[in-house]
DNA sequence: AAACCGGGGGG
DNA sequence: CCCCCAGGTTT
């Protein structure tokens, strides 16, 4: 089957196709909390937290985030270390970090309202094309079609697409049979119906195809293909790092580090340390790492911890140390600030998870 | 186009 | 253990 006629059959089929599956999205919705407001700011705080965010792991900080900063006003006036401690652990950091930026935008520059449009918001820090649609759509009604993780697998079974989503092309025509789908009336709704048939009915592994409200469409299914669609590229192999972190305690406080705010955990405070080159000891190498960041010399002690995490890319095992400052005084040569902290003020801070899987110990 | 950027849940 | 999630930005 061509492009071609893929979209001519997603013309074809629109107006029965979205009139199915509205009807079963008003049956059977999940409550969620975010489907009860069209406030442009509360549907934009979803939206940004359940980017690559799994809905079950994004709620509770939807919720606590709401209470802590009602407002965009509100949020644009935090600290970003506050914005921080309210995304810890929810990953991706400069989601959190573009979510800011946006809040200050949004009340400096254009009195606190949001664009009302896809393409005014997209032009927003951390608003993707994903994201500008959802908005538009369920805030503003703008008919533009979301094409996310769920719509790709929904519409790679139903028009039974065998080549890889991630080529281009592919996704052009996803975005285009997307578009012939959705609904002119009720945008937000219909592709809030798309990604909850991906989420709840076509899942990855074992789609409920008997289930389904629009199966009579899916090509897929009827050549018993659904197992294996989408069809994605093989990933690249993840390393795995030996890490080392110290533990410096003077006075009951201990050295804590801010990273710089852009990249990996931008803006998370963490131990000092760094990554064991190779032929290294652990010892070598948080000597080596101390004299960098803090141009300290120490003398590494007894073994705290190991612990296992994995990254995007990568895995590490972290090693961390008890130190102790042989000579020097701490500098931020790496780190945006150094701080003492007791034990006690711990909770005030924004840790990397790697980081607070070892904290209990220290 | 490819790389970078977290963490957690489920099979 | 691998896969994938209401993706966006940078190179």
């Amino acid at each position: 089957m061509t492009d071609h006629a893929r979209l001519e059959r997603a013309a074809a089929v629109a107006a029965p196709f979205r009139k199915a599956l509205l009807a079963w999205y008003r049956r059977t919705a999940r409550d969620l909390p975010w489907r009860r407001t069209k406030d442009p700011y509360a549907v934009w705080l979803a939206e940004i937290i359940l980017q690559q965010t799994r809905v079950d792991q994004g709620t509770p900080y939807y919720e606590r985030f709401l209470e802590a900063f009602p407002t965009v006003e509100a949020l644009a006036g935090a600290s970003d270390d506050e914005v921080l401690k309210h995304w810890e652990g929810l990953g991706y950091y400069a989601r959190a970090r573009n979510l800011h930026a946006c809040a200050r935008r949004v009340v400096s520059d254009r009195g606190g309202r949001f664009p009302e449009t896809a393409a005014g918001l997209r032009a927003l820090p951390g608003i993707g094309p994903y994201t500008a649609a959802a908005i538009a759509g369920i805030a503003f009604g703008e008919p533009v079609a979301v094409v996310d993780g769920n719509v790709i697998r929904v519409l790679t079974r139903l028009f039974d697409i065998d080549a890889p989503v991630e080529d281009a092309a592919v996704r052009k025509l996803l975005d285009a049979l997307a578009d012939a789908l959705v609904s002119p009336r009720s945008p937000g709704d219909h592709n809030q119906a798309m990604m909850e048939l991906g989420a709840c009915v076509c899942t990855p592994r074992t789609p409920d195809c008997p289930a389904c409200p629009v199966a009579k469409w899916c090509a897929a299914s009827a050549a018993g293909r659904q197992h294996a669609r989408p069809v994605r590229r093989p990933k690249k192999p993840t390393p795995l790092h030996e890490v080392v972190a110290a533990v410096i305690r003077r006075d009951g406080a201990y050295l804590l580090g801010k990273r710089p705010p852009e990249g990996l955990l931008g803006g998370l405070w963490e131990f000092p340390g760094g990554k064991v080159q190779p032929g290294e000891t652990h010892a070598q190498a948080l000597q080596r790492e101390l004299r960098e960041e803090l141009g300290v010399d120490v003398a590494p002690g007894k073994l705290i911890a190991s612990v296992n995490h994995a990254y995007t890319h990568f895995r590490v095992r972290l090693h961390v140390y008890a130190c102790t400052i042989v000579s020097g005084e701490p500098v931020a040569h790496v780190h945006a600030e150094l701080r003492w902290v007791a034990k006690d003020d711990f909770p005030k801070y924004a840790f990397p998870t790697a980081n607070r899987k070892f904290l209990d110990l220290v």
